[in-house]
DNA sequence: ATTCATATAGAAACAGTGTTTCAATATGTC
DNA sequence: GACATATTGAAACACTGTTTCTATATGAAT
């Protein structure tokens, strides 16, 4: 359970330049890429991320990027990573429920913040904005992990005979689907204003959870 | 009511070429223009959709697209709009049923068909694929236009008592969100194969009907 | 009909993208 | 220290959306 020095919290300031460490096949090289990627990203958007912005504020050629990660979709793979640890964390960070079904609803209330609070990552991770990348085993392993809180509650509220269903995992993707059904209408303009979109995030959670809860008022 | 020619339904036979109908300003060559990028989006996806692929089809200068369309954007939004026509030609293909949740589910199996067999034009509608476009007060309206079917019929159950809600609209946007979940998770790559994804979508649509319909079995 | 103002035509250029090339240089190893 | 290997870093390639810009055609007014 490493804590992952949470990257992306904070904003933009450069652990390192590009000729100070230009320890090759070094690993804090690729960091500080990555960083200088994400800190672009953050500040104006993924489709502000460019090969060459990332290699200028390295102050480097874009060989080096290549030489690193391939290609784009190399370092596209890499923010997604990143964004999958910023919601496990985001997950972590819900304090326990004794009553699982609360315990639920809250988790759907950080996937919401999470929307909120680290769009790009959202976009990239969930939304296509990095229309060159397509999540493959390792991306979509990330995925299960960031949502493996979940999952593993989901899977005890079944043992304890709450979830009239047998897969969680299932489950889980239908919960899933239906808040990510909001927010990716809501992000891409197809729901009015913020308000709208909370009003239905919260029904559609709600509803959800309901859905698969047996009467245990 | 106009039947709106269903342009799209069939393939590549061009309608008209450049040099013949260079009567500028015209709606003939828009629409020709229109059509040659559909064709190529069809056959190749939007991404392949680009301003100078579809003058070369046209054997015409990229310049005259810019004047009848303005931009990429302006070639996006008619395909956009021009989705949306399918979209409703789609539900209207639904025949009409006496039971209003089952009129409903028909209708969201409609919803599964048009993302399957037009997923271009899905992915255009809600999935961003062309990024540069996000949709304005027209486009919204043309989306009202062809979920307006579903709406008249969601109305109809509250007059007659069938719904626990008051706003028709807000049903309607938790049935579609929750229906776009699952679909824009699959085109994402985030569902494995085709088959796991419509028992998802199976179950997300009864689940979200059911949520609705006070118990009338 | 002829002139004149306007608006297109159509090629070429501009600014940007991801990516690759390639000589110069540094690196690591024997 | 010498040689094979790998990296550098600028420049080029192939593509994108978009804009110039001159020659040409068009439509209106005399």
């Amino acid at each position: 359970m490493q804590h992952s020095s949470d990257i992306a919290s904070e904003s933009n300031h450069q652990v390192t330049t590009y000729p100070n460490v230009k320890l090759q096949h070094n690993e804090l090289l690729r960091r500080s890429i990555i960083e200088a990627a994400a800190s672009i990203m953050r500040e104006s958007g993924p489709e502000a991320v460019t090969i060459r912005k990332v290699a200028e504020k390295m102050e480097c050629p874009t060989k080096v990027i290549y030489n690193l990660f391939g290609s784009k979709e190399g370092l596209a793979k890499e923010l997604f990573l990143e964004g999958c640890k910023l919601l496990a964390n985001t997950f972590r960070a819900v304090p326990e429920q004794a009553e699982l079904k609360q315990y639920l609803l809250e988790l759907g209330q950080a996937y919401w913040r999470f929307s909120k609070d680290y769009t790009s990552y959202y976009m990239v991770m969930f939304g296509g904005a990095f229309s060159e990348f397509k999540p493959e085993e390792e991306s979509l392993q990330a995925i299960g992990t960031a949502l493996q809180q979940v999952t593993v509650i989901i899977s005890n509220a079944m043992e304890e005979g709450f979830i009239n269903e047998e897969d969680p995992l299932l489950v889980v993707n239908l919960v899933w689907a239906s808040l990510h059904g909001v927010i990716h209408l809501y992000l891409g303009g197809h729901i009015q204003n913020e308000e709208t979109a909370k009003v239905l995030y919260d029904k559609a959670l709600l509803n959800v959870i309901r859905t698969f809860f047996r009467d245990n008022r």
